[in-house]
DNA sequence: CAGTCGTGGCC
DNA sequence: TGGCCAAGACT
C-alpha cells in the first residue's frame, strides 16, 4: 500500500475512475436526473443498507407524493411512513422527516459545508460526502461499503474492514485520493466500479481500470480481500410457550418493555422448571434465528386449570391480526389456529 | 465498541 | 437453503 502510485499522483486515479464511468458507469438512475440536494439527500437515506433494484420505485413514489423538501417538512407522520412502508430500517424515514424541518424551519436553506450537513438527522460522514459530490459537485470524500471492498483490494490493506484502524485508513485515503473538481462523476465512479466490476463475489478483474495498479489483483488475493470479519458462533437457547386456548380465544402475554420482542405480544413464555410444563403435551416446534442467538421455541399445552399469567390477555381469530406480534409467533398461529378450520 | 435496526436478492 | 450482503447511522 506504500508504493501505490495513486497515493503519490490522486489526480491519476481521479482521472482514471472518472474517465471509466463517462462510458461504463451508470448514468441513467433517477436521483441523477435534476440532482437537487433535497432528491440526493432522500436518495442517499434510501440507498443505506439498500440495494438500488429495491430504492427505484420508493424513490419516484416519494417524489410524485413530496416533490420538495416543503412538502416533506409540511407533510405528517403517516404519509411519511407510508411511502416508507416495506423498506426496512424505518428510523431513516423518521430522520428524514426531522431534518426536512430543520432544514426548512431551523436553516433556512440546505446547508453546503460538510460540517454543517453533519448536524442533520439521519446524515453521517458517508452521506454528508455524497451529498457534497452529487448534490453540489464538490469536495466530498464518501467510504461506503463498495468503496471499502475497491480500495482494500487496491491498495491490499489487510484486516477487518469495520474496524477502527482500518476505517481510519480507508477515510485518510478517500480525503487524499478524492479531487477538487469532477466530484459528482468521481463518487458516482466508485459506486460504479463497486458495484459492477469490483464486487464481493466474482470481481470482474478484466475489465477493471484499475487493474494493473491492484495489489490484491496482482499477488492474486482478490478473493481474499477485504479480510472477512470473523464469524461469530451463536448460541441456542430453548424457550417454552403455553397455547392456552378457551372457547374461541387464544391467550397472550403482553412482552416486558425491554429485551427481545420488547412491548410486543406473544404466547406466554415460561421458565422451563415452571409447573405449568409439568404434565403439558408438547404441540409443536419451531426456530428464530436472531442476531445474536438461536431461539429453540417449544410450545406447550398445559393441563387444564392452568392460572394465567401476569399481564396476559384474551384474543380471538380477528383480535389477534391487529395487535403487534413477533414474527415467528405470529407465523406460527397463523398455520396452527386462523388456517386451522 | 458492539448491538440494533428490515427487507430482498443472490449463490 | 442459509448465510452473506446492500449508496450507514445511532446508541
Amino acid at each position: 500500500m506504500l508504493t501505490s502510485e495513486y497515493l503519490t499522483c490522486p489526480d491519476l486515479f481521479a482521472d482514471t475512475v472518472v474517465d471509466w464511468q463517462k462510458t461504463d458507469g451508470r448514468n441513467a438512475l433517477p436521483w441523477q436526473q435534476d440532482p437537487s440536494p433535497y432528491r440526493v439527500m432522500v436518495s442517499e437515506l434510501m440507498l443505506q443498507q439498500t440495494q438500488v433494484t429495491t430504492v427505484i420505485p420508493y424513490f419516484q413514489r416519494w417524489m410524485q407524493k413530496l416533490p420538495d423538501i416543503h412538502a416533506l417538512a409540511a407533510a405528517d407522520t403517516d404519509t411519511v411512513m407510508a411511502l416508507w412502508q416495506g423498506l426496512g430500517y424505518y428510523a431513516r424515514a423518521r430522520n428524514l422527516h426531522k431534518a426536512a424541518k430543520y432544514i426548512v424551519f431551523d436553516l433556512g436553506e440546505f446547508p453546503f459545508e460538510l460540517n454543517d450537513l453533519l448536524t442533520i438527522p439521519g446524515i453521517g460522514r458517508y452521506t454528508a460526502g455524497a451529498i457534497r459530490s452529487f448534490a453540489y459537485d464538490a469536495y466530498g470524500p464518501i467510504v461506503d461499503g463498495n468503496v471499502r471492498r475497491l480500495f482494500c483490494r487496491l491498495f491490499g490493506i489487510e484486516g477487518v474492514p469495520t474496524t477502527s484502524a482500518v476505517d481510519k485508513k480507508l477515510w485518510a485515503l478517500a480525503d487524499a485520493l478524492t479531487p477538487k473538481q469532477n466530484n459528482r462523476r468521481f463518487a458516482q465512479a466508485l459506486l460504479d466500479l463497486g458495484a459492477t466490476v469490483c464486487k464481493p463475489k466474482q470481481a470482474d478483474c478484466l475489465s477493471c481500470p484499475l487493474q494493473t495498479q491492484c495489489v490484491a489483483f496482482n499477488t492474486g488475493r482478490v478473493a481474499e480481500l477485504p479480510t472477512a470479519k470473523p464469524k461469530k458462533m451463536t448460541p441456542t437457547k430453548a424457550g417454552h410457550f403455553l397455547w392456552i386456548e378457551q372457547g374461541d380465544k387464544l391467550l397472550l402475554q403482553k412482552r416486558p418493555d425491554s429485551g427481545i420482542w420488547a412491548d410486543l405480544w406473544s404466547l406466554p413464555q415460561v421458565d422451563e422448571t415452571a409447573e405449568s410444563l409439568l404434565q403439558a403435551k408438547l404441540q409443536g416446534q419451531f426456530q428464530h434465528v436472531f442476531s445474536h442467538y438461536k431461539l429453540d421455541a417449544s410450545v406447550w399445552h398445559p393441563v387444564s386449570g392452568v392460572s394465567e399469567p401476569a399481564g396476559s390477555s384474551w384474543y380471538n381469530k380477528e383480535q389477534v391480526l391487529e395487535i403487534g406480534l413477533p414474527a415467528p409467533i405470529r407465523s406460527w398461529i397463523e398455520k396452527n389456529w386462523l388456517k386451522k378450520s
